[in-house]
DNA sequence: GTTCCAAGTAACTTGACAGTTACTTGATCC
DNA sequence: GGATCAAGTAACTGTCAAGTTACTTGGAAC
C-alpha cells in the first residue's frame, strides 16, 4: 500500500498525485461546462484552469464527452442525499431545497444543459436517479396519506411542481429579472423568493384551510 | 412601388424574393438554434435547410450572433399577445399557457438557451419584454384585489411561479420523465399535467377554501 | 437600353479546437 | 538497481466551421 502523496495539507509541490489531479480536472470541467455547455466548453480552457496538460484529460476521461459525463456523474452522486433530512410537509420542500440550491448554481445549469442536449438517448446515472425520484414521490404519497397535501393531486406531478417552484428563477434568471426587477442571485431577490415560497406553502396546508383569517 | 414577386401562391420558381428568403432563413435558424443552441448551431446547416447560399445569411443578418438575435426577436414579438384574452384567475393561467405552449416547444428551448448564454449583457427586446411582464404582474395584482388570489403573495413572484408550473416539464424533459415515467411530449403526460394544473388551481382559489370538503 | 444596386453564387481563408504522437519523469515492486 | 508502468509534457495534425473575396444575375428607374 502506498502512502498518499497529498499527505501534507498544502505541500508546495507534491510531485505526483493522480487522485488529486483527477479532482482538479473535474472541478475545472464543472466550471467550464456549467458556464458554456458541452458544445461551448473548451478542452484547453479546462486544462489550463486545472493547471494540467491537456493530454491528461484524455488520459483520465478518454474524450470530451467522457469528461462531461464524469462531471454529471459526480454531481449526481453528491446530490443523492437531498431527499434525506428534508421536511415532511411537501410544500415546505420548495423553500428547503431553494435554500440548499443557493450556493450551488452550477447544478441547475448542468441539468439545463443536459435537458437541451439530451435527445432520446440514455441519461447519465439514469437508474440511480430514477430511484431517487421514486423515493421522493413515495414521500409525497405518504404526506398525502397523512393529510398534509390534497389527495387528488398526482404525486409525481406534485414533485415536479415543487422542484419547478424553487429551481425556476435559477434556471431562467432573465425571466426572474424581467418579472421582479432584481438579479436572482442578489440577497434581496432570494429573501423575497424564500418568503414567497413559505407563504405559498402555508396557503396550501389543508389543515390551515379554514383557520387562516 | 414594385410588385411583390411572390404574388402567386406557389410560383414554382419566383426568381427573387428577398422578404421570403429572409423568412426562410429565420425559419431554418429557429429550428437549428432551438435544437443546438448558439455554440452548437451550424451556419452551413441553416443555409442548407433554408436552401440559400451561406453568404446570404451574412447579407441579411451580418453575423451568426445577429441571426440568433433576429430569431429571438421574431419569436418575442410573436408571443406579445399571450397576456391578452387569458383567464382572469391567475392560477388558471398555468393551465391556459401550458395549452398554448404545447405546439411550440421551440419557444421554451430558445428562452433556455438565452438563460444559459446571457451573462449580464442586455437582453434582446429587453424594454418591450419588461413591459409585457409588468402588464402581467398588474393583472395579478388586480386579481388579488378582486379576491381571486391571496393578497399577501408578491405578485411578481406569483407570476414567476405560474410560468414555472407550466414551463418546467418542457424545460427539463428528463426530470419530467424521471418523475412520471412518461415522455413529456406524449399525449398521456400532457393530459395528466393539465389535469394536475387544474386541480392545483382549484385548490388555490381562496373562495373555495372553506367550502371544499 | 443602360445604369445601378440588391440579391445571389462558388470557392477560399483563417483560426480554433478536439484529439494524437512521441517522448520524459517518477515511483513502486522484485 | 533496474524493469515496468502510470503520470506527465510539448508540439503537432486534421478537420471543421465562421466569415470573406471576387464575381454574376435580375430587375427597376430613368
Amino acid at each position: 500500500m502506498r502512502a498518499t502523496p497529498s499527505h501534507r495539507g498544502s505541500s508546495p509541490r507534491a510531485s505526483r498525485d493522480p487522485a488529486r489531479t483527477r479532482e482538479r480536472i473535474l472541478d475545472a470541467a464543472l466550471h467550464e461546462f456549467s458556464a458554456n455547455g458541452f458544445a461551448g466548453a473548451r478542452v484547453d480552457v479546462v486544462a489550463r484552469r486545472a493547471a494540467v496538460n491537456k493530454r491528461m484529460l484524455y488520459h483520465y476521461f478518454k474524450s470530451k464527452k467522457g469528461l462531461f459525463r464524469a462531471v454529471l456523474q459526480r454531481k449526481i452522486t453528491e446530490r443523492a442525499g437531498w431527499t434525506e433530512n428534508a421536511p415532511e410537509n411537501p410544500m415546505e420542500l420548495a423553500a428547503h431545497w431553494f435554500n440548499l440550491g443557493r450556493n450551488d448554481t452550477d447544478w441547475i445549469r448542468l441539468l439545463e444543459w443536459e435537458a437541451l442536449q439530451m435527445s432520446g438517448q440514455e441519461l447519465v446515472e439514469e437508474e440511480s436517479r430514477r430511484k431517487a425520484y421514486a423515493r421522493a414521490v413515495a414521500r409525497i404519497r405518504d404526506a398525502q396519506a397523512a393529510g398534509l397535501l390534497a389527495k387528488e393531486l398526482d404525486p409525481a406531478h406534485a414533485l415536479l411542481s415543487i422542484i419547478a417552484l424553487w429551481a425556476f428563477p435559477q434556471a431562467f434568471p432573465q425571466m426572474a429579472r424581467l418579472a421582479t426587477g432584481l438579479e436572482p442571485n442578489s440577497e434581496q431577490f432570494q429573501k423575497d423568493r424564500l418568503q414567497f415560497l413559505r407563504q405559498f406553502a402555508a396557503l396550501f396546508h389543508p389543515a390551515k384551510k379554514c383557520t387562516a383569517k
